[in-house]
DNA sequence: TGTACACGTGAACGTTGTTCACCTCGGACG
DNA sequence: CGTCCGAGGTGAACAACGTTCACGTGTACA
């Protein structure tokens, strides 16, 4: 049924590492698929409903999922905040565009509650682990934005140097307040 | 002189308060002013540059100054750090707006690397300093920029003790990083 | 055979940022 | 006094954007 609109979403993609997010243009995105633009009204109600089913799209790992991380609640942390920074890294105005999503899907919420409920069941409190995630994931989208946007001289290494400083600083945190 | 120029900018923030980010509009902002779109690009050569100017105006403390913070670091850093939220939260798209800004104003640069100097004043290394610092900001810009653009429903108090509650996690981390 | 339905067309609409040639007016200067 | 100049503003236009709408077309299924 709804075939054409995952192809639509993955051109818009390819797309979007051509051209950038501002390049990123519904006439330019048919031309790309043959078509003329008002024909991907036919899949999407609108550009912003586009773009959030991008960032569903990007956001949901392919079928063959790497094995699900086990492990103590610091390795676990560790795991999705670089797993959350590859994935922006990965496309052109990738941190940008997923900052910008309108309707957080159900399962990005689903996977907040997991993660949450695995620190729960390694030691940490419901609330000391509702807040290390908040502010993992703040830190990180919030490196990452401004990786993206203003940090293309710096090289990656350094980058990711300065990435997982941070990072365990924070998760150095969390073990501090602990009992 | 460019006297015009601070009346622009100020009325654009006013706009922005009533408007929004995506209603800020070159023509409705001209017509604020009693005058045509095309009169505005006498005094910024571009939207952009009309935008970097109200960035710089907001993050540009007024002239009576609050009395500059002394202290230990840890206090330091938490002036900075609500300080700058604060500013971000004072206006509709604050978060957005300057979260986009294309030139980073020296004055900014300036800011950062005095604070790392106070904190390398303070025992800290230059190195961790700089980590800190840099680990508070992507914080509070991800944290806020999240509460902005999604949280409009969650009563401001508790959205302060999150924030709270996040940003004393990464100071703890700093004191257990040290020698 | 007929009829849904998925998909696409083409032309238009209103709005946006931006450019350009031109106008106006107040003050400095010879 | 006349003249020049620069700051500021006008009005019309341009290309591009997201979006809408009435209308076509072919394929699969009853």
């Amino acid at each position: 049924m709804g075939q054409r609109r995952v192809e639509v979403v993955r051109a818009a993609i390819e797309l979007l590492d051509e051209v950038g997010l501002d390049g990123l243009t519904m006439r330019l995105l048919a031309a790309r698929l043959g078509v003329r633009a008002s024909a991907l009204y036919r899949h999407y109600p609108s550009k912003q409903a586009l773009l959030d089913a991008m960032v569903a799209h990007l956001a949901t790992p392919p079928a063959a999922a790497p094995p699900p991380p086990e492990g103590p609640w610091d390795e676990r942390l560790r795991h999705v905040a670089t797993g959350v920074r590859e994935v922006m890294l990965a496309h052109r105005d990738g941190a940008r565009l997923m900052a910008g999503f309108q309707d957080p899907g159900g399962a990005a919420v689903a996977a907040f509650h997991d993660l949450v409920a695995a620190l729960g069941a390694d030691g940490l409190t419901t609330e000391a682990a509702v807040v290390a995630v908040d502010t993992v994931l703040a830190f990180v989208n919030g490196y990452t934005f401004e990786e993206q946007a203003r940090k293309a001289a710096v090289p990656r290494d350094r980058r990711d140097r300065d990435f997982h400083a941070g990072l365990e600083l924070i998760i150095g945190g969390v073990h501090a307040s602990l009992p």
